[in-house]
DNA sequence: CCTATTCCCGACTATTTTAGTCAACTAAAT
DNA sequence: ATTTAGTTGACTAAAATAGTCGGGAATAGG
């Protein structure tokens, strides 16, 4: 089972240029400022999610990368499948022979949780993604204001002479 | 992300003392012949089982070890994170601020991932994956190799002329 | 044309992690 | 006493990861 800053960094990328995405091409420079990922890193990223035509590339000066399609028809387990981080987490492969050729004690399990994994990453697009994200940004402040309120509230009872002197 | 060989062995050596539950303290020479893993390896594994009260452990002649709990009481959870497996596919390790101290795009999506993965490792006994029929098929299989490897070694013992002859 | 921008590509390297080894030691059973 | 088997810590080889480097090739603008 592989799962690691890869992965991670694909998807962060993707997700960019989705947020980004009626701003016309979007250079790997910006990507990497924004993000923060190495550049010589992302070339290698995109040249795999190029291959696996989840991007298209532009040349030349104001070129970069897009989305290949719309944002709720790319899905993250592409984006893994694509950089090779395999989600496979037996040691046979799926081939259910790890031991002289048999299938040893653990394989349905691991089996199994591969599966899982795939499904749930299957499951999930970057549009839904970007919006669940802008939810819980509006749930944050929200919860901020509340904080707020909640203090105003103490600092109320506080003035409150019965028990400030009580 | 981490999910690799030492989990999986862990798993297996574990499935490997469920499965010979009745037969007393189970050595790890024994563990190591029937499912491939490296003796010196193994008692690595071992020593963080039992430190986190996995199995008990028994020395001197016939001695070896057993699990701590019925094997219905056993997850396999438990046991990947013993081995120090982190099953956290997040990069800030939950703290949400892997990018210049604040949330990067993805993290949620790892959280709710490694969310997932634990929950779906947590909900697996060891006792019900050997009720899955095969794996108890399977582990026939291997006390059978065992027994011939056995045969072969003292057909091979018996052959040797210094012996034979002395 | 020239030049700057940007993608494209392959090889290279440092670092970290994994898987596995080794040696010396302690406890218990016969 | 001797042998079996767990206990511990340090060590190492090999693999994977993360990242670098340097030179290209396409293209927009002048
Ligand atoms: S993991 Fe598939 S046979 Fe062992
Ligand atoms: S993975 Fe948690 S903030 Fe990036």
């Amino acid at each position: 089972m592989r799962l690691t800053a890869k992965g991670r960094y694909a998807v962060t990328a993707m997700l960019d240029l989705a947020v980004h995405e009626d701003e016309g091409p979007i250079s790997l420079a910006d990507i990497s400022r924004r993000q923060g990922i190495s550049l010589s890193y992302l070339e290698q990223l995109f040249a795999k999610l190029r291959k696996h035509e989840l991007v298209n590339s532009v040349r030349g000066p104001g070129g970069g990368y897009q989305l290949s399609r719309a944002a709720n028809q790319i899905f993250v387990a592409e984006i893994v499948d694509s950089v090779d981080e395999n989600v496979d987490a037996t040691k046979c492969s799926g081939r259910a022979d790890c031991q002289h050729g048999e299938m040893c004690l653990s394989h349905q399990l691991w089996s199994e949780l591969s599966d899982q994994i795939h499904q749930f990453l299957a499951g999930i697009d970057l549009a839904s993604i970007i919006t669940k994200r802008e939810v819980a940004q509006i749930a944050a402040r929200q919860d901020a204001v509340q904080e707020r309120v909640q203090e105003d509230i103490i600092d109320e009872i506080v003035k409150i002479p019965a028990l400030a002197e009580g």
